[in-house]
DNA sequence: TGATTATTTCTATATTTATGGAATAATAGA
DNA sequence: TCTATTATTCCATAAATATAGAAATAATCA
């Protein structure tokens, strides 16, 4: 990944409205939510919703698609991935122990 | 972790310049390096560069220590991998197969 | 067609963030 | 103590981002 495309990525959660989409959709599942659904869970106003919605799925980190009336948003688990994949990569100057639980550095 | 200190984490890489640094600090290992070297390595101007190591150190992404005349700064691997760990948390809704690679999941 | 629902776009305003030169502070060696 | 080195703070300016009401658009169904 491109240094401009991790700054994307990061830039579309780093916020907290947006985080907050984003962590519901993480835990939605592949299905996602219609963008009413997480309007009404998170108190958002339908225009400031609208914004954030495609602040995140211009950056990939959030999918969309239409289901009759209603668009459905779900996390890009695989974009997600990518950017975990970024953050850690050649960590540590290899040194021993440096690096536990979910962030290994070599694989 | 709660989702304003995880803003604030993402907020500190959601930067050109500091994804830079931040990356160039993971890379380097426990000793780090100090500003002086990371402005030579990326080009920064000082006060620039000094700008963006206050916001890593604030948000806790980055460790600064004194040593002589010199200000090291380096990655601190906890504060990023509760990062990582916060956002893939209750991944996915239980679906089979929909998290793979760095992002597990269910431990 | 017309009503209803869901969502986005437009717009203005407010707020936050980034940049880098100049001045300042802190450390250490001659 | 004087000087060089290292790094930070101050400051003004520029640029980007967030908010939400009102209007517009899109999709569905009676």
């Amino acid at each position: 990944m491109e240094i401009k495309n991790a700054v994307t990525l990061l830039s579309s959660i780093a916020q907290e409205a947006r985080l907050e989409i984003f962590r519901l959709l993480v835990q939605s599942g592949r299905q996602g939510l219609a963008a009413g659904v997480i309007g009404v869970k998170l108190g958002i106003p339908a225009s400031t919703l609208s914004f954030h919605l495609k602040e995140l799925s211009q950056s990939g980190l959030v999918n969309a698609r239409q289901e009759s009336r209603f668009i459905y948003y779900s996390a890009n688990y695989g974009a997600m991935n990518q950017l975990l994949q970024y953050l850690t990569e050649n960590c540590c100057a290899n040194e021993v122990g440096c690096c536990t639980s979910v962030l290994q550095c070599e694989e």
